[in-house]
DNA sequence: ACCTTATTATCGGACATCCAATAGATGATC
DNA sequence: GATCATCTATTGGATGTCCGATAATAAGGT
């Protein structure tokens, strides 16, 4: 395990910080298409933890499920593409992120850059 | 049910946007302190629904157990406060949740204001 | 005292997310 | 073709958050 994997962004221990992963993991999507594995490399590196396939998988299959996402195969990869109701919903999902937490943003985000 | 009630900020129906409860009570405790019936008020303004009884309360007790928060009776109200230790695990998970989701407040935080 | 309202609280069921562990399938290397 | 690494995937259990429904308590108005 390295720096990166552990230290970059540990999340603290005075609350739950579990939740919007099917969120985060349609923000990624606008950005640019991706199998799984580069999916989680990316949740582990905002996050601080990389979600076990057991979270992983289920989750990108209830997106796929719901319309959200299209795959293909390629070589051994999956790779995961918003289709026009994910990139939608994504966009309306962020928006609705920001009114929601748009504050704490405000007060703790610019600090950190 | 009043317009502000219902429509201010409905969450999407694209993912799941369930989450980080205890950690925006903490927030919210930052800024002053409330009562049980504030903070549900509170939440269900930024986030578009208010949340149950039964969702809050047990989250109320969880963060008074861990030793974040700590109780005075006003009246009939229930009044909340943080904690030192509370407060510094709100900071830091303030600072943890801007490194995490920070970029999405920079691409679709501005325009929401 | 009685009624109404506000506030705190619990129960049971559903579901997303979290983990550890394990397995299957595919491509690359030798 | 045997091996190794990569990638996808499932199982089972724990926990936090969500709801509807219901209850318990306490303050205030009449």
């Amino acid at each position: 395990m390295t720096m990166e994997d552990c230290c970059r962004n540990a999340p603290p221990n005075c609350c739950d910080m579990r939740g919007l992963l099917s969120f985060t993991i349609l923000w990624l999507l606008t950005k640019r298409d991706m199998y799984g594995q580069e999916i989680a490399e990316e949740l582990g590196s905002r996050r601080g933890t990389k979600p076990n396939p057991g979270t992983l998988y289920p989750a990108l299959a209830e997106l796929a499920k719901g319309g959200m996402v299209v795959t293909r195969k390629e070589g051994r990869r999956k790779i995961y593409t918003l289709t026009e109701h994910g990139r939608a919903g994504a966009v309306s999902a962020c928006e609705y992120f920001c009114r929601a937490y748009g504050d704490i943003f405000k007060e703790y985000g610019p600090e950190n850059e």
